[in-house]
DNA sequence: AAACTGTTTTTTCACGATAAAAGACATTAA
DNA sequence: TTAATGTCTTTTATCGTGAAAAAACAGTTT
């Protein structure tokens, strides 16, 4: 088992969704950029749709002959990247409790309860090392830091420099550029989210995280851009960990967005920082108190 | 060939000097702390020895019968491991010109080049790609981003935001924190550089690290102690690239760190942030003149 | 001739295997 | 009885290999 065909059966499952919309395909480049595949994929789907009798094919004609039904599809599971799965496994792990700070981390144990190859868990835990969590030990084994209250600070305190020069630069930048109707989009969806808060609340994760990509974007720079990756992570993590009172943290978040945005829109650079203050400071307590006190070195 | 036997040879390496300044070693388990390996590489160490007639070895006495010769010596190549090999060439090509911003990266070709597995290359570019100068597209290649002016401007710009917290920070650190005493030590050095400067000026380099990451540590933030790495990766290869007036350039930066250092004592914050800045300005003008102006997209 | 389909080549991804190096355990000497 | 040495086990680093996926090339169709 040398390579899984998860990109084949993520694009087939997204692929089956086009085919409820049209009468016909359309040409496999077209269907290549649309999905995000190769061309060679693309044929292997085609040649999968047409065996189970949802098209007949030949050569540019793609004719559906018929609406996928639900055993179409290949299970969720069997879509994950590699590097996903070993992403859960490791963070349930990390999360689950027993992870002490100072831990020593062993590649080929990981390796061994995933059931993947030792290469493909050294290849994440490479990738994992710029979130600060692990650290490795030259030529030897990776120590878990662990995701202690220090931890927590540490990554506020960079998120909070940066946002706060992101949120100026976004102010800043001219009346015509695009970015002010993308942040009008953003504004209407959380009204929207606003006023339905009390069924839709755990959507707010995703918006928020649109939400800020938006506004570090405006710095131009990749670093800080790239940073808001570590963020990202450990926000979904953590909002998966601690449930609780997330009706009341998402709606509190909502309004405070609202805010930002207005202020943002002011172009008043007092008011943006203001308001940019003001949401870190909740986000931070937020974090800080989801924190298992007992995990402390 | 599946791994090289780098880290024995290097340490052996190190261990011939020891045999210059005493008549018998020490024991296993303290030469390993000494050389910084295990006491299984200590003992190959430590037969090879014998078997040149370095040593007459036998269980705790080790002593010397003679004095390494040049020719005992592993060559200084083979004692390299193969992600510097691999970061060395990798470099060498990204500054030799001729690699355009939105060129792509062939994994394959880089390790039959280079003589390499493509594990090791993969592995080297994953922790590669931190430093912001490459990126990958979803299962496909890598794209080079260049080391262009855009990338200098958004390196100085973190740089300078880190920089100047830590300065702040360290000086507001207590009287008995032991970096004043670190911070003397190199104070020192800087004073016996700046007299020998025509002579010893490409040491600079070396102590320009080590006092920015004392600074750095000031903060005790991981993420900011670790962007140093990106920063003294750019410094280390640059200074091999731009050789351009690099005595008078290291003449300014070594009178720049004194009087930082001297405002760092003073403890007084105005000061500080004074000197850090000027320092850093002129900093950042030498990178930015050393890039060639060609490159840019 | 532009854009598609059919076919072939190349590259990426992931594994198992193996030597180097680390680490653990057993034994011996001071 | 502590700390070393001697021996054995486990883990890490690296490669070659093969299937999945991408990319390049060649031939068709409109």
């Amino acid at each position: 088992m040398s390579k899984s065909n998860n990109v084949y059966k993520d694009a087939y499952n997204r692929g089956l969704r086009l085919l409820d919309e049209t009468k016909s395909l359309p040409s496999e480049p077209e269907l290549g950029t649309l999905l995000g595949v190769s061309r060679t994929t693309i044929r292997t789907i085609l040649t999968r749709m047409e065996e189970t009798g949802l098209i007949a094919w030949n050569k540019r004609s793609k004719t559906v002959l018929r609406v996928p039904r639900p055993d179409d599809f290949f299970p969720e599971e069997e879509t994950d990247t590699l590097s996903q799965i070993i992403e859960r496994s490791f963070m349930r792990r990390l999360l689950a409790g027993g992870a002490e700070p100072g831990m020593q981390i062993n590649e080929l144990e990981l390796a061994r309860e995933i059931g993947v190859g030792t290469t493909s868990v050294r290849e994440f835990l490479i990738r994992f090392s710029r979130f600060g969590l692990i650290e490795k030990r030259r030529n030897s084994h990776w120590v878990l830091k662990g995701f202690t209250r220090a931890f927590a600070l540490e990554l506020t305190e960079i998120r909070e420099m940066f946002e706060l020069r992101s949120a100026a630069a976004f102010a800043a930048l001219p009346e015509d550029s695009p970015v002010w109707a993308d942040l009008d989009l953003l504004e209407d969806e959380h009204r929207l989210l606003a006023r339905e808060i009390a069924t839709r609340f755990n959507e707010f994760s995703e918006l928020d995280e649109r939400f800020h990509r938006l506004i570090h974007r405006a710095s131009h720079n990749r670093f800080i851009v790239d940073f808001y990756d570590v963020i990202a992570m450990i926000f979904h993590y953590h909002y998966q960990w601690n449930k609780a009172q997330e009706r009341e943290r998402n709606e509190v978040a909502v309004a405070e967005h609202l805010a930002y945005i207005a202020a943002l829109k002011s172009r008043d650079l007092g008011k943006v920082d203001t308001a940019c203050r003001k949401h870190l400071k909740s986000a931070r307590h937020t974090l800080l108190t989801s924190i298992p006190e007992g995990q402390q070195p």
